[in-house]
DNA sequence: CCGGATGTTCACCT
DNA sequence: GAGGTGAACATCCG
């Protein structure tokens, strides 16, 4: 499922549909369109009209339409974007791209050039609507500023981890990319948010945005250099240390014991006499 | 067969 | 009010 880099290589797919007319429209899922929106209602804001332009913040992704209301396309576990036949820059899905079955299709846009843009979801759990609530979104993890970051942490006591994937809050990161993230830091997912310090919270900034660019370069949220190691018997793929298992904000988290410690103060003796 | 999986939302507790 | 848990969605994989 995408997280934001995944999303990110969707925006990417989406630029080719700008521009071109859009002769017909299937929305067969209605259980898909969210808000109480009919298949009736987008075809008809969509027919005959075109997309200007591609945007994203966090995991949502939105198509404005010219003339229209915005297009927003939550993609949840296991929903991608098809454009002309092609599945993107995404590999490595739980879906293959060889695999889809076209039940899973939940929107198709027919454009007067022959092309196409789909929208496929295997378990529906993204969705379609119009006119997104955009402010819903925290900053997204991509241009988050530090000052932002501390703003955000300093809100809440809940655990580190639960604060970030928090999409209200901070927009983007799901489980592999916090996991990678606060691993990079050496945090431990389960501080409270509150509880860090200034250097900690500049080591995160920091860890957050040397993932996504990392893991944006590799080809999505799945290529960290945790991920291989998440699964029963991982090692820490630093210090080969047995890594450990949780599970936080409702979702299995994994860390390294050996560079994420539950408690502020870490490694050197500290303790005065 | 069972449990878990890159997400979100909601009801229901504490 | 803030957070946590479990369920729901539907499918595949180990």
């Amino acid at each position: 499922m995408p997280e934001m880099l995944e999303v990110e290589s969707y925006r990417r797919l989406a630029l080719r549909c700008l521009q071109r007319t859009i002769a017909e429209v299937d929305a067969p899922d209605p259980w898909y369109l969210k808000d109480g929106l009919s298949a009736a209602a987008v075809v008809d804001v969509l027919r005959g009209r075109r997309f200007d332009a591609a945007r994203r913040t966090g995991k949502l992704l939105m198509l404005d339409i010219r003339d229209g209301p915005v297009l927003g396309l939550h993609f949840g576990m296991t929903g991608r974007l098809v454009v002309d036949g092609d599945v993107g820059a995404v590999d490595g899905l739980l879906y293959g791209p060889s695999r889809i079955a076209a039940a899973w299709v939940r929107l198709t846009v027919r454009f007067d050039d022959g092309g196409a843009m789909a929208m496929v979801d295997a378990r529906r759990l993204g969705g379609i609507t119009l006119d997104p609530d955009e402010t819903a979104l925290g900053p997204d993890a991509a241009v988050v500023t530090r000052k932002q970051l501390t703003t955000i942490l300093d809100r809440s006591r809940a655990p580190l981890k639960a604060v970030l994937m928090d999409q209200r809050r901070l927009a983007g990161l799901g489980n592999l990319l916090t996991d990678e993230a606060l691993w990079r830091a050496g945090l431990h997912p389960g501080r409270p948010a509150n509880d860090l310090d200034a250097a900690e919270i500049t080591k995160l900034h920091k860890a957050i945005r040397a993932t996504l660019r990392i893991c944006g370069q590799r080809g999505g949220s799945h290529t960290g250099d945790l991920v291989p190691h998440r699964q029963p018997g991982g090692v820490c793929p630093r210090t080969g240390v047995p890594l450990e298992r949780l599970t936080i904000g409702g979702r299995t988290t994994w860390f390294s014991p050996a560079r994420q410690h539950p408690s502020p103060r870490r490694g050197a003796s500290v303790e005065p006499l």
